[in-house]
DNA sequence: GCGACTCTGTACCAATCAGTACACACAAAA
DNA sequence: TTTTGTGTGTACTGATTGGTACAGAGTCGC
């Protein structure tokens, strides 16, 4: 077992039990690994355990969705393709947003950069597709807004009805909104 | 003190701390109780604590934005209130929704119906006052979805960025997409 | 065979966890 | 003034917390 490895799992656990609920016992669970490997993997315990998956998470996203988003000629393409891509990785709704997770918590604050980072980039790759599609600069950057924080909340409420289609239906909306 | 007295200050730091990062110490220091009236109020412990504070806050929820939109004769009115009620709940952005913090984590499956109840309820609610608006069935659930999604998701976003103004600016496109 | 290095299990630590027990403070009622 | 009942502080419990120490296991090149 690599480190690379053991970061996704290690994403659910944290997603499933959030920061301070992720226990040291929760994680060796979840990943099947001791003390041990865990310290050996990550010196600096949770604390490096959630960097990593933060940066992990952020890494898939740059490279799947924002990267496509600010450099894919086809704008509108891009923002199609992106919308598949999140109702993929989010497994139709059965699954939430770590940063996300994080953002409400009080880790927040410890993983500032992170968080805002994510949301800042993703905000701000949206925005650029949508004003290369042809919206108005304010526009572009209002109607992302709407659309990342539509991703956000369906998330919640789906988990919260324990409802998946409440996500998936979300998305369809969203599509409407951006293209109809 | 009274136990009513204590709810308030329960909520604020199960909404600070979530579930399992709201340590008894952590609540003696939000609260100014010790461990002694904590149980005394609460003998249930923690759970007992935060079913306390759900039932608070739904009972709020109910008679503050739930009963006026089911019941007030002018839907429209309503709908509006509704938002300026929730927008000041929230404290513009700067406070965030305790039963979605909940429902992010796995505490959500400890209170499922009291969860799952406020979100149903909220968006039922809603969907009878657009329909009393004038909207046809099938229209008043979808924009009902999405306008308590859309808050939730104002919500993560808002702290996630650090920026109360993206909570006001979604209010203001929501209530711009409602009645524009 | 030999070290060298990566990985892993176990025992252990102080600190903190949620929760209990109980004596006592303080009030209103008698 | 005594009684009764509602609060409250403190000391304690066993369990679990995050983290450390370290002896080994497994696997390389040599």
């Amino acid at each position: 077992m690599e480190r690379a490895d053991v970061i996704p799992l290690l994403g659910e656990v944290f997603r499933a039990h959030g920061f301070e609920g992720a226990s040291l016992s929760a994680i060796t669970a979840g990943t099947g690994l001791g003390k041990g490997s865990l310290y050996h993997f990550f010196p600096g315990g949770k604390e490096e355990m959630a960097a990593a998956v933060l940066q992990d998470i952020d890494g898939w996203f740059e490279r799947a969705v924002f990267a496509p988003l600010r450099d894919e000629p086809d704008a509108a393409a891009a923002i199609r393709a992106s919308l598949a891509a999140v109702e993929q990785y989010f497994r139709s709704g059965r699954r939430v947003c770590l940063v996300g997770v994080f953002a409400l918590g009080e880790v927040r604050d410890r993983f500032a950069d992170e968080v805002e980072g994510y949301f800042a980039r993703w905000r701000a790759a949206l925005a650029a597709a949508l004003q290369r599609a042809g919206r108005p600069e304010a526009e572009a950057r209002d109607t992302a807004e709407d659309a990342v924080l539509t991703i956000q909340g369906a998330l919640v409420l789906a988990r919260a009805l324990d409802d998946p289609a409440v996500f998936t239906r979300a998305l369809a909306r969203l599509e409407h909104r951006l293209f109809g």
